[in-house]
DNA sequence: CCTATCCATGTGAGCGCTAACAAATATGGC
DNA sequence: GCCATATTTGTTAGCGCTCACATGGATAGG
């Protein structure tokens, strides 16, 4: 920095500096291809010794790009929502977007028009969509943002575009795990089924019984949350009829191995539980939770490319299905499996990542 | 929306169709109060019929105000982070302005720099720096935005303001409580030391055994992760030189109960545990975690109240101090408790919240 | 009735940038 | 050497909004 004027630096300025005009270094800042050598150097000395800025107010105010991505979310304090979260920001950031968020304040379709038109006052040139949630995702549709949405698990609903996990699969590969290892009563604690992540969970669940010749009766919907997980754990002590448990994600897994051992049930002698997530935690568990592992930040990644595309060419959509892992770590067996010798299987226990 | 052109309604159209000039519609849009009854009524009829959208490009370009919050953050996927960012959103938006991320890659100085860039491209009005580590609040100050910058947990650093909660006291209530309970050999597992919330908690730590006329010479590092605090645990396992510990966060106490658990030492009869967080799965842990809760939320509302400040009066600077409260749940009790029973503590499981 | 004061509204300029076009210069084929 | 073409650079006009100021009409005090 050489002189210094009262203001920021602008075009003008930097093309006073360099013996140019002012549309020469828009030509440079936007890596135009028609700027010589020798301007492109003193451009971009200038550039750099008064320590310019573009404004990019302005220059949205003329292109009518903002250059910024509004994501829509909700729960974004949780581990999955908020990985899914930065893997957008990321993928945003390389591509020279920002990032604005809006959270949801209730899954009301008050809230979710709130959250839109906050983020279309600031002119988005697209939106992602971290709420797995069906409803909502027709709400979107009809509010017609006038840019690009792309949601994040949206196959439930062909109207949006997006890109999820195959839950369905994942529940699969938890489900026939179990299967594998001899059990036979095989129970699901669901998600709310009018979650699209719920119901493909519980439609894995169901088809790999079915596939298998068992019997899919043993369904409890939970609301995602431990204490869910908790009161149902409380209730299958007493019921008892499943020898293994695959569980909608892993903050019920966990509710639900707090029950199990408060009331004297043995994981996984007397009983296997699978979550689903593979939050860091998991591994850590008591005993630690065989699950299934998302790469959100993949998914985030893949959705901003979604986005990015259909930027570039409105009409544009697309799916994209980010394939889950099953973790096997200490809380399945065989039935009735009983090993008094603690292993020592730390590499069980390393997470996903 | 009754007639429509072919592009998004300006102030002039709106201007048009309500009989008034396009600056008159502009002081309505800003509640300026020189605005007659008949007016109002006609230009707010005009905008909701052409359904008009304030182009804040235009604005911002005028105004020199991006009505914009960068929101700089560290560690954004883990619990406490991810609240205090959706408090700074809810706080932002209901001040009417924007929220912008921009997630740090690594902690170095480089990545600091890079990220403060992409925030000052955007002309955010303010930042919220959500990472509590020391050194890179010194990189900040260094680096002089030019808008003001407030830090969660900044007060360990005077030259920039901010909100923390007050950890030392939440660190000081933990101990205490041992120490009412019996015990006194007890140890700490901190986090990293150079983290301003690392520091903290391990100094109230300290205080707090001192006050009492105890040693404090049973400190372990680890990192914050669920790993070290199973690494730490089975090492402690084999010194059992303490009765209670005193963890740094919920995630290191978890790992933790798991080596504990793994190699037959009992919560909290054999030893006590205390973490540091709430986070909302630590009532379901094994035992049911006595930890220190943090309001996040209101952490984040807090710091947003300092950034808006401080953008209305440049200088201003000002620190808030949130106070914790301890949530006692099962992991501790007085040293060599044995009790069998299984207590019905519902109660004690439930949530900060 | 005239002027001082207030409130409601209108007018014109310009924020900093890019798009479209215009001009100047360099390059090449015959 | 001369025109056709390509390359580099400059000029002009807004994008949609707010600010500063101008104007006009009502109100009130003398």
């Amino acid at each position: 920095m050489t002189k210094s004027i009262g203001r920021a630096p602008r075009l003008e300025d930097v093309a006073k500096r360099a013996g140019v005009s002012h549309q020469t270094v828009s030509r440079v800042i936007n890596n135009h291809p028609s700027v010589s050598a020798v301007t492109l150097a003193k451009v971009e000395a200038a550039i750099s010794e008064l320590d310019y800025r573009l404004n990019s107010a302005a220059r949205s105010l003329v292109t009518r790009r903002s250059q910024t991505i509004g994501v829509l979310g909700s729960e974004l304090a949780q581990y999955g929502p908020a990985s899914t979260l930065l893997g957008v920001e990321k993928a945003a950031r390389d591509a020279g977007y920002f990032v604005s968020i809006a959270a949801l304040r209730s899954v009301s379709r008050r809230a979710i028009f709130d959250a839109i038109r906050h983020l279309m006052v600031q002119a988005v040139d697209g939106i992602v969509v971290i709420l797995p949630h069906s409803e909502t995702l027709l709400s979107l549709t009809e509010l017609k943002p006038g840019v690009p949405v792309v949601a994040v698990g949206s196959l439930g609903n062909a109207a949006v575009s997006g890109a999820m996990v195959n839950q369905k699969r994942g529940a699969q590969l938890a489900v026939e795990h179990l299967i594998e290892q001899g059990h036979r009563r095989i129970g699901h604690i669901a998600g709310p089924l009018d979650w699209i992540d719920g119901a493909a969970r519980a439609e894995g669940w169901s088809s790999a019984l079915l596939s298998a010749g068992l019997e899919d009766d043993l369904l409890i919907k939970g609301d995602w949350s431990a204490n869910s997980g908790y009161e149902i754990g409380r209730r299958l002590v007493v019921e008892r009829s499943a020898t293994a448990i695959f569980v909608g994600n892993d903050q019920m897994a966990l509710g639900l191995l707090c029950a199990l051992n408060e009331f004297g049930v043995r994981v996984p002698q007397d009983i296997s539980v699978v979550g689903f997530d593979d939050q860091p935690e998991s591994g850590f568990f008591t005993p630690p939770l065989t699950t299934v592992c998302q790469d959100f930040e993949e998914l985030g990644q893949r959705c901003m490319d979604l986005v990015l595309t259909a930027i570039e060419d409105p009409g544009a959509t697309g799916s994209v299905i980010v394939e889950p892992r099953l973790v096997i770590r200490r809380s399945t067996s065989a039935p009735g499996f009983d090993d008094k010798s603690v292993p020592a299987a730390r590499s069980a226990r390393s997470n996903c990542a």
